[in-house]
DNA sequence: CGGACCTTTGAAGACATTCAAGGCCTGTGG
DNA sequence: CCACAGGCCTTGAATGTCTTCAAAGGTCCG
């Protein structure tokens, strides 16, 4: 039967992540938390669409909120529009990571979301989830958890943008990627960045220069090697202590 | 029947908002979404303690999560420390609001969250209210906007600090506090703020120096009457414009 | 009354921004 | 294939905003 043989596809994937092509599923971290039936039913209801072109949208701000999606391969960056009209990055995501929670106060998402290189998502629709989530205890369990996440993720944000200097923000940001890289069994010292200078600037409330020299200096005092988007993080244990004792690191 | 004696309590504050005492749930923003008998049955599980004095802790970093609260009267801050061992305020609780959301991912709390003065709360354990909801779709669809409202907060906050001057982040507070003073049939033109300028400065990532002086400027310019906590905004529409064209407010 | 804490104000200094210019890469069209 | 235009990124110098350091006034509470 079909179904058994995805039951098994799943479950292979379950115990071996790297061998998962069509889905990521085991990438939302939700490997060790739901039985492969589990699993089965959710991926049943999970939407695979074509993949996305750098800079095109996968929704807008003021669309109706449907759905909730998964990076599967490429990475994607929200941002809202500010009081005065310009834009504000709120997030960058990477692959097995989930956004578009921004729209479940009103039903309509505050942010849009674009695609930073060629990408492809899970689309997870929301109703539906719910459904599941109703017959499948532990898949509502896991969705809260999610939500739980980005909240945290959003208050380390926080957290950053109100006590840290710039040199602190480009390096917080860094070591971000790079641990999540590593969840993901991908190389967590060298990299590419998938966005520009002037979205991490936007991100981490700084000017294009500012990230640029930041760059620059990182690179000149040996913490990294940068060649354009290319990153390879030399002394990482420096970069941690300069985001605790940064008086430490002259 | 005590139970209809509830109910119609609960149906009287329904209808009329500043008649209901003992709990605010009316305030919690579930007034026109619940019926009655779902506001019972949520009634039922709130557990209503005695109040908590200023500085007192509701709940602290690393307990384990086990409900969320709303704010019935008094206020209430979060925070968290950073990296560093630094106390990071994530947010500010007026009556109506919820908080609590913090634990949702690793089931314990990341935050602290303390009484800015006499506070009392409701406790909604989380358990009972995840029982609830999958036997009453509406209290569980609630608590996801519940949820949604946060994020969309926090974003704005990312949003603000990315991207604001001092004096805007200062303005933007006064006008938030106002905003939701107002949701609640309070004034929002005279009002006291429940917390030092020492939380308001590290909530803004500025430092208490600079949030004075903005208070200073603000009264000196005609925007604010500011006597210690005690504020008036005097002319609201300029502090907006603040916010959105700066460059016309000199 | 005295002391601790919070707040305000001033002056000096640091850090990030702004303004300006040049380099590099990419893609387009001649 | 080369020339050129337009992004994007980098670097320098000047400016400005916020912070730091310092001190004094106010308020609350013992």
């Amino acid at each position: 039967m079909i179904k058994d043989d995805i039951l098994k596809n799943i479950e292979h994937a379950y115990t071996n992540p790297s061998s998962c092509r069509d889905c990521r599923m085991n990438s939302l971290c939700i490997s060790n938390v739901l039985r492969p039936e589990e699993l089965y039913k959710l991926d049943q209801i999970i939407k695979r669409g074509s993949p996305f072109q750098a800079q095109q949208a996968i929704f807008k701000s003021g669309d109706k909120y449907t759905s909730l999606y998964a990076v599967r391969s490429g990475s994607v960056k929200t941002f809202c529009l500010d009081t005065d009209g310009r834009e504000q990055v709120t997030g960058f995501y990477l692959p097995g990571e989930t956004f578009g929670w921004d729209g479940l106060n009103t039903n309509y998402h505050q942010n849009t979301a674009v695609a930073l290189e060629t990408t492809s998502v899970c689309e997870l629709p929301y109703h539906q989830l719910e459904l599941l989530g109703s017959t499948t205890p532990p898949v509502s369990k896991h969705v809260v958890k999610l939500i739980g996440k980005e909240i945290n993720t959003n208050q380390k944000l926080i957290a950053l943008l109100a006590a840290n200097s710039a040199h602190q923000r480009v390096a917080s940001l860094l070591l971000s990627i790079s641990a999540r890289l590593a969840k993901q069994k991908l190389s967590s010292t060298r990299f590419r960045l998938p966005m520009s200078r002037g979205e991490i600037s936007n991100y981490l409330g700084l000017t294009v220069e500012t990230v640029s020299r930041a760059f620059s200096y990182f690179q000149r005092t040996g913490y990294l090697k940068v060649n354009k988007k290319e990153i390879e993080l030399v002394d990482k244990q420096r970069l941690e202590r300069l985001l605790t004792h940064p008086e430490e690191c002259e």
